[in-house]
DNA sequence: AGCTCCATGTAAGTCGTTACATGATTCA
DNA sequence: TGAATCATGTAACGACTTACATGGAGCT
């Protein structure tokens, strides 16, 4: 579970309500592992719980008929943070879809098999810009946390702080490429599979059951 | 939800019992779709209650003590894949924890840093080297079930059927590649970071938390 | 008699998704 | 007064993991 220790990594930036925490949590770290905004409000409680985070409840608005609850690390909270990042991982199975799918695409025309491989290109295309805006704003430290962050450290440690997160991000723009070079390598596997073939021809049919319902 | 469609993928090759379908996820679609056995059997009556594969019970050994349920695909359930097939999902959400941990490297040593990248880099080596073999034996077509795919399909369709196969393996090779060099990268990221520095200064200390508990 | 393989599951729990639900504050 | 944003959750469900549980068949 990383949901845990990537709210704890934010809230070393320093305290944070949950919305803030979802907001930038959304701009951040979403890139490298999806949250829903209520998964986030029931972990930081369970976070609480285990003494890890402290809320410090506030009156919010003029008449303070809300409440907000900014939560900051606990020292247990920063150990466990550091014990996390030291501890080598069993690597996240590999589950993809996409992948999955590409292995029958014998199942279908070669016009949907195009289809798939574009819409997996389109996507990766669209990462990858992302990534590559996100990897900017980190070189020049103009992300809000990260300014946050490099306020409160040490002015030698600003370069390593910005080159692990640059190293990243990169490695995510260069997975992207090579997706995007995968679903190209398909659509011109598509074109060699169907050359020379009649229009017609070029649905290859599921084999049918052997059993009938 | 691709567990059950790469099931229904299996069944195409013939019938199949919960455990043989286990075996065989195990050679084939577990590297791109990790599942335990309990939850194929489970996703067998599933499956079955939804008429998307039959059971047809069988008594097992010379006095018929036990049964086995060996599953087909019905006319419903080859629809089905083939819908599946076809349809352009929402590509799966980003989840990584080893990126999630390289962008907070800071908060341990280099040498921890750097064991970080050493197993990731490991992790992928032996993967690639699965895969390889993997393809070699598309390409020999000496897989069992590729066999038995083959055996029922037109000969003309042959070439498309394995081309694809090979084209998603190569694909996850070509992956397994980019995430070594990434871990290399990583690796040369920490020797920059550390040149110069003397070894009693390699430890970036986590900023003590705000609230102590 | 004992080992390995074949074969089928249940149960408890965690993690995550989707949908629902509410209300205050701020600014135009 | 209304819209956008701030702010916090609950409930139900689905997917997946881990551990447990059983027993026959085939071979040595």
């Amino acid at each position: 579970m990383s949901l845990r220790h990537a709210l704890l990594a934010l809230l070393e930036a320093g305290p944070m309500t949950g919305y803030e925490l979802a907001k930038q949590f959304d701009e951040t770290v979403a890139y490298l592992w999806r949250a829903q905004h209520s998964q986030i409000y029931t972990e930081l409680r369970r976070l609480e719980q285990e003494g890890l985070v402290v809320a410090n409840p506030q009156p919010r608005g003029a008449r303070a008929l809300a409440t907000k609850r900014p939560y900051s690390l606990t020292a247990t909270g920063a150990e466990e943070l550091q014990r996390w990042v030291a501890e080598v991982e069993p690597p996240a199975p590999v589950r993809d879809p996409a992948y999955v799918k590409a292995t029958y695409l014998e199942y279908v025309s070669p016009q949907i098999a195009r289809e798939q491989f574009r819409a997996h290109r389109a996507h990766y295309e669209a990462l990858r810009d992302r990534w590559e805006r996100h990897v900017d704003e980190l070189e020049l430290r103009s992300t809000a946390l990260l300014r946050r962050r490099l306020a409160d450290a040490p002015a030698d440690t600003h370069d390593a702080i910005v080159a692990y997160k640059v190293h990243t991000y990169r490695g995510l723009i260069e997975r992207a490429r090579t997706e995007i070079s995968w679903a190209e390598c398909g659509l011109a596997l598509v074109d060699r599979l169907t050359a020379g073939l009649d229009p017609a021809d070029q649905v290859e049919p599921i084999r049918p059951p052997g059993v009938p319902r």
